[in-house]
RNA sequence: GCGGUUAUGGUGAAGUGGUUAACACACCGGAUUGUGGUUCCGGCACGCGUGGGUUCGAUCCCCACUAACCGCCCCA
């Protein structure tokens, strides 16, 4: 027995198991995406969990959190280096790339994905080491309704879902050119005092002065305040496209909030970017983080191809329905449970139960040799809607006991019967 | 990678340095013959995360480890 303790396995940090009574919500969640994909016209694509680690490094960016320190990367026996992927567009992009989908006359491509993600992170709210992902990428079009289109999915999708709550923030980096402008307008800014900020800050002036505006520590020194903003250093055809986007949302009535310090973590990124939170208990409320990544298709070794997409995550969307109080779940209601006493009977009963299931009845029995009272409690926490009974009488009559477990009523049915019987009450809606 | 909290049966949880580890829910069984969602009765941890130590004796004290939860960093 101490034996049996010391060996128990346990799940790997930061997974988790979605047990039989929680996939139902899964599913619901998971068919929710796919038929709000279908609505857009996108459809669905899968890559492999694992790709060539320089896809990733590459693609995410050497500098990112994601590659230096989050990566699950291994060699196989071939003395590769693979990557568990932390993210899905890098995938998109080299299967596009790779099989040409440029070349196809269907432009851009729509495409989804739903499926696990790996970051090595230290677990905790919202926040696993494998986690699912759903996201949607459109590449090959730079026209600004395309963001919009792509945000409006995402807000159609939570929607779809009930979630009420939800706030669109969005903010524009602009074009190379712009960025770099913006980042030496940072640095200048910054330098004279950086020495009364926090370390994290410090560091970051010549590495990303971007993500100083982001820091919660130094949140309320004044310099905060007067930092030159993204906005003002966009070149005109930058700021064109940003006001193009923003006047579709507007038109569609999709309300958003400007934000000139959202910056998102993947090198990728230029133009359009938005996240969608929700509420939550926990640090965390970004539910979707996306944008534009017009560079990354070439950097793949592509042709040069505009993009733009979105991730989100299911299990932080878990975290915002219940916040919400928003309940998936669907009954999976029996049409039938099969209660028998004796041997005989319970052979019968199999039999039965196996036609029931021939004729397309949801149906289920007692395998743990229970009582007929404890048969019927069974039968009530399936939710079944009948109960056959099936005895030594019913055997020499060849006729079952039918309970309507709703309304308590029974009737004697011939065993052949039985199946079309059931069928006829279910679809007359009993 | 850093910090905080916690770790008792299927679940939620009480508890004490020393014979039988509360209670509730769930589950199983019973309350006259083969019937559910109510009620009543009974059963259900040779064990208190793992490994050490202190002690005559530890689930309760100390140490380490592991894990979970929460926060930081960063992100979905």
């Amino acid at each position: 027995m101490k034996e049996e303790t010391r060996l128990l396995i346990q799940i790997p940090r930061g997974t988790y198991d979605v047990l039989p009574d929680e996939s139902a919500v899964w599913q619901k969640i998971e068919e929710t995406a796919r038929k709000v994909c279908a609505l857009f016209n996108y459809k669905e694509i899968r890559t492999p969990l694992f790709e060539s680690t320089d896809l990733f490094q590459r693609g995410v960016g050497d500098t990112t959190d994601i590659v230096q320190k989050e990566m699950y990367n291994f060699k196989d026996r071939g003395d590769r280096s693979l990557t568990l992927r932390p993210e899905g567009t890098a995938s998109v992009v080299r299967a596009f790339v790779e099989h040409k989908l440029y070349g196809l006359p269907n432009q851009p491509a729509k495409v989804y994905y739903i499926g696990p993600m790996f970051r090595y992170e230290r677990p905790q709210s919202g926040r696993t080491r494998q986690f699912t992902q759903f996201g949607i990428e459109a590449l090959g079009s730079q026209d600004p309704s395309i963001d919009a289109e792509v945000i409006a999915l995402a807000m159609t999708f939570y929607q779809s879902l009930g979630l009420k709550k939800l706030k669109l923030v969005l903010n524009s980096l602009g074009d190379p050119e712009s960025r770099e402008a913006h980042r030496n307008a940072l640095i200048a800014h910054f330098k004279p005092s950086i020495g009364e900020f926090c370390e994290d800050c410090q560091n970051r002036l010549e590495k990303n002065p971007l993500r100083i505006l982001d820091c919660k520590k130094d949140h309320n020194h004044p310099l905060m305040e007067t930092a030159p903003s993204i906005i003002d250093y966009l070149t005109d055809s930058a700021r064109d496209y940003f006001s193009h986007v923003k006047e579709m949302l507007d038109e569609m009535g999709i309300t958003y909030e400007l934000d000139p310090t959202l910056v998102r973590g993947l090198d990728y990124y230029n133009h359009t970017t938005f996240e969608i939170m929700g509420s939550s208990k926990g640090a965390i409320t970004t539910l979707t983080g996306g944008g534009r990544y017009n560079g990354l298709v070439s950097e793949l070794g592509g042709p040069e191809t505009p993009g733009v997409g979105f991730a989100l995550s299911i299990e932080r969307l878990l975290l915002a329905l219940e916040v919400e109080n928003i309940s998936l779940q669907s009954e999976g209601a029996l049409d039938c449970f099969i209660s028998s006493i004796g041997d005989e009977a319970g052979k019968k009963a199999s039999v039965i139960l196996y036609e029931l299931r021939q004729a397309g009845l949801r149906a289920d029995k007692d395998y743990m040799d229970r009582k007929v009272k404890a048969q019927f409690k069974q039968a009530d926490r399936d939710h079944a809607k009948f109960v056959i009974v099936i005895g030594d009488e019913e055997l020499e009559q060849q006729k079952a006991v039918l309970k309507n477990m709703a309304d308590g009523t029974q009737e004697q049915v011939a065993f052949v019967s039985l199946a079309d019987f059931i069928k006829s009450k279910i679809s007359s809606g009993v």
